[in-house]
DNA sequence: ACTAAATACTCACCTTGTTGAGTATAACGT
DNA sequence: ACGTTATACTCAACAAGGTGAGTATTTAGT
């Protein structure tokens, strides 16, 4: 149970068809639970089934007939309820740290690379948050309706959280470069310093 | 693709048993990317079959016989090229962001509660890698070698991740209390607070 | 008429992750 | 002798997630 929770929070902002649910899981909630359209669909059949969510099929002037989903009282007591139950810490899975952590196998000019392909990244998503920021959030916190106020406080996580990658990558590509100054002139492809310099 | 590099990664380090990788998982590795014994197994024997891990079995004094694993030298070409591969930024799977966004149809109190479990979780795991730090990596950066440095950066990034947590629980829980103060004197329970606080 | 694109949804296969139990060896305490 | 703990590894079943293709409907451009 987990897709199914940020399905339940989407739907409850606001009822829509399983296609706008995958539309909308690129954005908003998307940012940090993300899904594709066919673990969505799978999951809302499951939902549905078990009594959660109802839909309906609405006939659209100009395009397809849809499915319009909307939360049962069955699914907002589930999500109440999960909201309500205590939850460990998510795990971290992230491939550049374990690439950085086994950087030991390969020269350092080959980290910063990948480095600085992962700061450019967290730049381009962190202009993208504070876009939202300013579109979407202008007011003081203190005027903001409750649920608006909730949903802040995600983008605030988000705008951290890039910050905070921004601060490491500075740090690591600082770092790197105290042994690719050494490195320049030693001048080795990447596969080959593997060999190289390895300490065994 | 994606246990196996971890797997690759702890065992260039250091060769060690199945037994012995799924209790570093806890640690080092698994900080940033756990995986139970089971599939650590499973994933071995996959990993053997195709010739990146070499197994030999060797006998202990006193304990059960082990298979030692070894990174063959096509497991090491293979960890090399996926280091140097570029990759996009690993996508967060947050269950309290999910919570937070959906904030809206709790009261609260309940959010606050949640919030306040996960400052403590974050704060302990601050206080482990902290500990790390000043027993492992007191040295400064500039004499450590290579590898040692690669390490390193990766918990400072666990320092900086979990730092970042902190300050947006404290903003989290701020932005909160503004709110509990006027709840505090309606006095009412979580689940019944979720029909009243209700917007629609 | 034909094509491309957007909407709306489905099916099948495979890998990864989770749960839970089960086997065997040896040290250590009582 | 007996249970406990630590080491070392195995098996089975299922849920969740990822990949890729495929089917309609309707608009809009040429």
């Amino acid at each position: 149970m987990a897709l199914s929770h940020a399905i339940l929070v989407a739907i409850a902002e606001m009822p829509c068809s399983g296609y706008d649910l995958s539309k909308r899981f690129a954005g908003s909630v998307g940012y940090f639970w993300y899904a594709s359209q066919q673990q969505i669909y799978r999951e809302l059949a499951k939902m549905e089934e078990q009594g959660y969510l109802s839909g309906t099929i609405v006939h659209q002037e100009g395009r397809p007939d849809k499915r319009l989903l909307t939360i049962t009282e069955a699914g907002r007591e589930l999500l109440c309820s999960w909201i309500a139950t205590p939850t460990e810490v998510s795990p971290i899975k992230d491939d550049l740290l374990v690439k950085v952590f086994g950087g030991g196998q390969v020269s350092p000019s080959v980290l910063l690379r990948e480095l600085q392909n992962h700061q450019n990244q967290h730049q381009v998503t962190l202009q993208t948050y504070r876009s939202i920021e300013a579109e979407c959030f202008h007011q003081p916190v203190e005027v903001m309706p409750w649920d608006k106020r909730c949903r802040y406080l995600t983008l605030r996580n988000g705008i951290r959280y890039e910050e905070s990658w921004l601060a490491w990558c500075e740090e690591a590509i600082a770092a790197l470069n105290l042994e690719t100054n050494v490195e320049a002139n030693t001048n080795v492809e990447a596969n080959t310093e593997v060999a190289v310099s390895r300490p065994s």
